[in-house]
DNA sequence: CGGTTAATTGAGATAGATCAACATATGTGG
DNA sequence: CCACATATGTTGATCTATCTCAATTAACCG
């Protein structure tokens, strides 16, 4: 536990030791069988959430053929920041983390993702994945080869001009999380935090109140630029406030929203 | 000075007081009388810099025709975050600042624009401008009605693909800052953030060495997510430790590479 | 060249980090 | 199904990097 940093640290120049290309994650944690594979995309419960909504009919069962889906464990790799960006996923259900190390360990994640979520075309420098991608629960991830992608790409231009909107979401929303990360306080960043999950909860048809937090206190940690304790200390605060209430199962009723959204601006 | 912090709230509020919309700050500074319009962009000396490039011949002067060049002093506003994003920039010539501000004056500068650099998609949530926009130095800025530019986007493929590489790479960008503002240390924040000033001037065809520094300690401290006094006191550090020398004229000249790299990454 | 603004330096305060128990889940094999 | 083992979360007592407040000095500009 006090060398938990050392630990991180070690622990990826251990993944990256074996050699210059790493086994795919996709073999990790198994495959689903699936019989029909058009029907994968067709009957998605979170297509309408995804790129994947830009298709129909025909186009979505090319598709659908090109998607493998990966049945991946809780804290599963699914790539490395520097690897060739040589696939892209999307999120079918669970949840996944994305970070960046510094070398002596120091971890700050850059980014969430839900179902429905996107993830491998943003984000990518030089044909190479920025940061490294985990799973934080177990998930089932949507993954397409990056040269398939490019066709649809090219084919539908709907499907390019959506990927350019998602862009610009992500951009909003890593602005946001300068200001956060540069300007707010640990309340104002714990706040800000649990609103924020409580809303990407109700776009995603889920309710709003009961927030589900499937990540440790060190991944929220990580994500607000502070501490685990300082998290936990901040939490027990606004609990304490009444603006929250730890439920069991890892879920937090927002008990007075109007106070946290004041809570997350600064008072 | 005292109360920086409060004049730069009610300032913001100012500006917004006279109406719902505000009159363009194209007209602030002045605009540049141009006898043939077309030359504008096709002897633009940043055109192979900025998205501008994708356009060739008879498109580019269609282009050209629907840009206006406006003049502006420094630390003029572009625009406010929160107005409706009706139009897309691309720096000519100049320094350009991007930023959010919290009610109470705080404010965190979410990226610095230059030569080439492209601004107004990006970043944008729900029609309007995630963040304000204000010239740091007296600039020449490419103004272009975002209807405009929608239907160029929609004619030319090529100019949609690169737009989302420029976001891409903005992305890759912002979750590099989140990594300095969340995890950093001053010295580490101040050692990246002038190694990266340097490697934008190079892609600019400008020298690595010498780097011009237009912004100020404040700009570069809201930058940072530190205090003026921070800056000056780490930048002092720097200068003593001889890793980089104070050049006259807002320059500074980088006398260590290699150990201010080590010093961004953690010594 | 004086006046104004920005940058630097110093002294002291503090939010959050670090170090250290302790508590509470979570899981495992008997 | 319980008792132990391990990981995760909470709480407490310090410590420290950075902030805040306060001068002082340097740069800029008409």
């Amino acid at each position: 536990m006090v060398e938990d940093k050392v630990d991180r640290a070690e622990f990826r120049l251990l993944r990256r030791a074996p050699g210059p290309d790493v086994t795919l994650p996709s073999c990790q944690s198994g495959m689903l069988a699936v019989g029909n594979k058009a029907e994968l995309c067709m009957t998605c419960a979170v297509r309408h959430l995804s790129i994947c909504s830009a298709l129909e009919g025909p186009a979505l069962e090319r598709f659908a053929a090109a998607v493998h889906i990966m049945s991946l464990d809780a804290q599963a790799p699914i790539f490395d920041e520097g690897e060739p960006a040589t696939a892209v996923f999307n999120v079918k259900e669970g949840a996944v983390r994305l970070y960046k190390l510094l070398a002596d360990g120091r971890r700050q994640i850059v980014g969430f993702l839900f179902e429905g979520d996107f993830l491998g075309l943003s984000g990518v420098r030089g044909g190479n994945y920025a940061y490294s991608a985990e799973t934080v629960v177990p998930s089932h991830i949507c993954r397409l080869q990056r040269s398939a992608i490019d066709g649809f790409l090219h084919e539908f231009p709907k499907m390019e001009r959506q990927l350019l909107d998602i862009a610009a979401a992500e951009l909003a929303a890593a602005e946001e999380q300068m200001l956060l990360l540069g300007r707010k306080t640990a309340r104002e960043r714990l706040a800000s935090f649990l609103l924020k999950l409580s809303e990407r909860a109700v776009r995603r048809g889920k309710p709003a109140d009961p927030v589900s937090i499937p990540m440790s206190r060190t991944d929220i940690a990580d994500f607000l630029g502070l501490t685990t304790e300082t998290v936990s200390r901040t939490m027990t605060q606004l609990k304490r406030e009444r603006l929250i209430t730890l439920l069991p199962g890892a879920a937090i009723a927002i008990s007075d929203r109007d106070a946290l959204q004041a809570a997350s601006e600064g008072d």
